[in-house]
DNA sequence: CTTTAACGATTACGAGTGTAATCTATAGCT
DNA sequence: AGCTATAGATTACACTCGTAATCGTTAAAG
């Protein structure tokens, strides 16, 4: 259940990138696009630990984080529920939604085309 | 910009159902399936009303609401943001991991291939 | 060894949220 | 006309979140 807020999400995308890393590494990484200061980081690196998203390991003094969570596990929960509430668990609806939208190129239909050929052969 | 809570939205989405609607209405047609108070409801009410998402229009002494924000383009907007955040904005990736995790049935399949077949006809 | 710089831990604090209770005005009953 | 039930408005309150600053401790520097 994913009560990792929008925030704590991008520290832990960080550390999916990176693992294991110190949080100064972390805010560095980060610091590319976002222009968080360092404490807010550790704040956030605090709570996704208490969250048990993240673990962490004493070097000396510093520590070593890592991800506890795996990134296809939250993705997954994430994207069922978010179609569970808006689609009532339909996927095709939101794709529809992409398409009508001009949101879908060519390259995302010859993907959606591949999945659909995997899917067959392995089911069915 | 969606800053509608996800509370907010199961009363929006009651609106989109049935509307105009009174307040106990939609407590009543809420309360089908949550255990929500009618001030909770109405606190909620009260807030859309304030983010612009509903309206109202008087009726005597009750109030008549409305949704202003359209089911479509709540669903557009949050569906391109979790897939912006999550997979850098390409949806593939969010298809395919329901194709793992065995979450596609064959009547989803049939609806990609369709959405897919007239995407193939109105574009390219 | 003592001072300092840099860790993580703790505390801060206003905005938003979930979940209501209380206040205020009025439509309707008596 | 006065009282009451009820609708929306206002207020409440603890918790989460974004965004840090401060505190206490210890490794490093002098």
């Amino acid at each position: 259940m994913s009560d990792i807020s929008k925030a704590e999400f991008e520290v832990l995308d960080a550390l999916w990138h990176q693992h294991p890393a110190t949080a100064n590494e972390l805010v560095e990484q980060l610091n590319k696009t976002k222009p968080w200061h360092e404490k807010t980081v550790k704040t956030l690196l605090n709570r996704l630990v208490k969250k048990e998203a993240v673990s962490f390991e004493k070097q000396q003094r510093r520590y070593l984080y890592s991800p506890l969570l795996e990134r296809e596990a939250y993705t997954q929960t994430e994207s069922q529920s978010l179609i569970e509430r808006l689609f009532s668990g339909r996927l095709s609806p939101l794709v529809a939604g992409f398409a009508k939208n001009k949101h879908l190129k060519k390259e995302d239909i010859n993907e959606l085309k591949a999945i659909i050929a995997r899917w067959e052969k392995d089911n069915d």
